[in-house]
DNA sequence: AAGTGGTCTAGACCACTGA
DNA sequence: CAGTGGTCTAGACCACTTT
């Protein structure tokens, strides 16, 4: 069938994912153990322990030691997306990228913001809104607040060249964060921003980033108006 | 230091995702081979590799062959969220499930539905709409188009007893799907049946899933206000 | 052409967990 | 306690790219 004989594990992953499309193991059942399809195969065991381990990343099917494994009763899909640095999401679709810089200040945030970065009490931090534009329109509204104990070389950077945005992608790292994506009504800020109507719709992005224990930034992005946000699954 | 004296690979990704937080290992640069680290480290290079792919696949390196691995110019970052069946999502949160079934009809589908799903010139398809409630409040409006021609058995069901979300999901494998989120103002169908008011911002998430090259099913859902997605990062 | 990551193998031992 | 997946090792060969 095949060209190359060798048993690579995407093709065992291909006819294991076959036989579950196929039903010939369906949702809940177990399906042979990592020994017998080997041998099935004619591979070795870690071969598709390969293949097993990546479906079951995925979702497929479940693993559980001694008890072997089940195609899985799909109770959730996993989905993924890519987030790029915004001067890329809007230069890959062909259209000039600039921003500008509305405001930055160096401030003491609300306590919505202060228990969300965990910042002392009377602790500044850096605070900053500012518009991106594909092809001179506007696309996203950023309202972001940076931790300046965490990441003190961003005081150094003339914010009103470079994007917050791009400059903290590249040269900061981080170790977990979170994302949260919702609809909600532009208010009076967001709408001059972006050129809507006050409470016409925006998809509204936040994410906060921690690098170890400390905060590094967070982040509202408010999007224009029919921006699709696009996973996989 | 650790129990254990071996060295497993997630140990081995910590210590070199530790030389990334610490920029001993700067974005953009090129980091040691695989070989030169398993000596480094005092393991065998597989387990090195297992590090390091895994690594790659969140996007914190870039590796190619001959050229070698890279810290990642963090141009963009991979988000992933779990999408549970709604039944799941609600009862998760302590609160009673129920669904009711607005609508279910055998008809031909106008031509974006059409040509999304690639359906032949005047095939049928099952359109069914339903509202899943939250304690009683509604928290989404769903609106799904059922390829009957990929899934006969969806016939013999009684979809006024069993959601067709949670039976698609059960029970019906598939093998790549498309999923995306926008914001959008809710018109006259979805406020009422969200108890919203017709222009009120509402997140939308569409979903197309496909069985090898059939399509399988599309589905329009409208979130509650308020409503929330999260991912991690 | 040469160097780097990608993968396969065979064998081994470990760790979890169901019976 | 015994069976299954989880992982490590050492060595080998392959495949891709850059030089």
């Amino acid at each position: 069938m095949t060209t190359t004989r060798s048993h690579t594990w995407q093709e065992i992953q291909e006819r294991i994912r076959a036989n579950i499309s196929n039903r010939i193991w369906s949702p809940g059942e177990l399906i042979p153990g990592e020994v017998e399809l080997a041998e099935q195969y004619g591979c070795a065991r870690t071969t598709v322990n390969r293949a097993l381990r990546e479906l079951a990343s995925t979702g497929i099917v479940e693993r559980k030691r001694k008890a072997g494994t089940r195609v899985a009763l799909q109770r959730a899909r996993r989905v993924t997306a890519e987030i790029p640095v915004i001067r890329a999401q809007i230069e890959e679709q062909g259209m000039a990228y600039r921003f500008s810089l509305i405001k930055n200040e160096f401030v003491k945030p609300g306590s919505r913001i202060k228990n969300a970065m965990q910042l002392k009490n009377g602790c500044k931090a850096l605070h900053i809104r500012s518009v991106h534009y594909a092809d001179d329109a506007p696309f996203i509204y950023e309202d972001r607040w940076i931790n300046t104990q965490t990441i003190s070389e961003i005081k150094k950077i003339d914010l009103s060249k470079t994007s917050a945005n791009e400059w903290l992608v590249q040269y900061v790292p981080f170790t977990s964060g979170e994302f949260v994506v919702e609809a909600c009504s532009a208010n009076k800020t967001v709408a001059k921003a972006l050129g809507l109507n006050h409470g016409d719709p925006v998809l509204c992005s936040s994410r906060a980033t921690w690098l170890e224990e400390l905060s590094v930034t967070q982040v509202n992005l408010y999007y224009a108006s029919g921006y699709q946000m696009r996973f996989e699954i």
